[in-house]
DNA sequence: ATTTAACTACGACAAATATCGTATTTTAAC
DNA sequence: GTTAAAATACGATATTTGTCGTAGTTAAAT
């Protein structure tokens, strides 16, 4: 069994922040969280010092302005987050998902040639 | 815009049952959900009825014993959730979510197979 | 050295979620 | 008709999440 830390949504918009653009100020994270809604600074200071007390964040203190950075691996969360929709939403049907996710509006052509060519490369290892 | 509305995660252990179930007693749904986990029936009862009261549930009261069903489509919350998460946990790319999804561990041949013809179907109408 | 600007720390709190216990009602069995 | 079993109603509460204000601190600018 995996960890299985759900970050909520407030804080996988922080951890979006983190894992773009690499070790932050509050204050970067804070105006870029503004560029989709409203936040007050404080609130994202707040909310970034939890997350660093869970250990979704580590922090270096070492100057005035402290940098966070993420904590736990992109990639991780989002197996975990999969894993856990496949149960919980598409009863137990990864392929269910898979529909959906390239039904989705933005799914383009080229991501269905993508997805094909890994498709066979998994069909390869599974044999 | 759509809704949004967006089940927790304990609403969604609930209307998993009364999808798959249709029309159950509180009593049906608590024995379902006690299969994964320990739950005291009147939480279970509580959350239900809470759910009506957001009418995420339906609830036939004419006998004794109440009936709630799934007040909401299944498919629409899916497409709800697929899409926020692909903006939140994959970057705007469904791409990544369905490759995450088919390397799921439960994503079988068969599976594989049936996508690949799915894509071809999408790819033809998006022509 | 004062002032100012920018930062952190921290407490308070509202709202949502989840859980459970107790009281009450209803049905059915005896 | 009493009793027992099983259901609902409802209040209380712990927890989590998200938000913000105030106070204090630090560094830089003047």
């Amino acid at each position: 069994m995996s960890k299985s830390r759900k970050p909520t949504d407030a804080e996988l918009e922080v951890l979006q922040i983190l894992w773009e653009h690499g070790p932050s100020s509050v204050r970067f994270v804070n105006t870029e969280l503004s560029k989709n809604r409203e936040v007050v600074y404080t609130t994202t200071l707040k909310m970034m010092q939890v997350m660093a007390a869970k250990k979704l964040l580590r922090r270096d203190t070492s100057r005035r302005t402290h940098l966070y950075e993420a904590a736990i691996d992109e990639q991780m969360v989002q197996e975990d987050i999969v894993d856990k929709l496949v149960d919980t939403v598409f009863r137990g049907s990864p392929l269910k998902l898979a529909m959906q996710a390239l039904g989705h509006e933005k799914a383009s052509a080229k991501d269905l040639e993508k997805i094909k060519k890994i498709i066979e490369e998994l069909e390869k290892n599974k044999q």
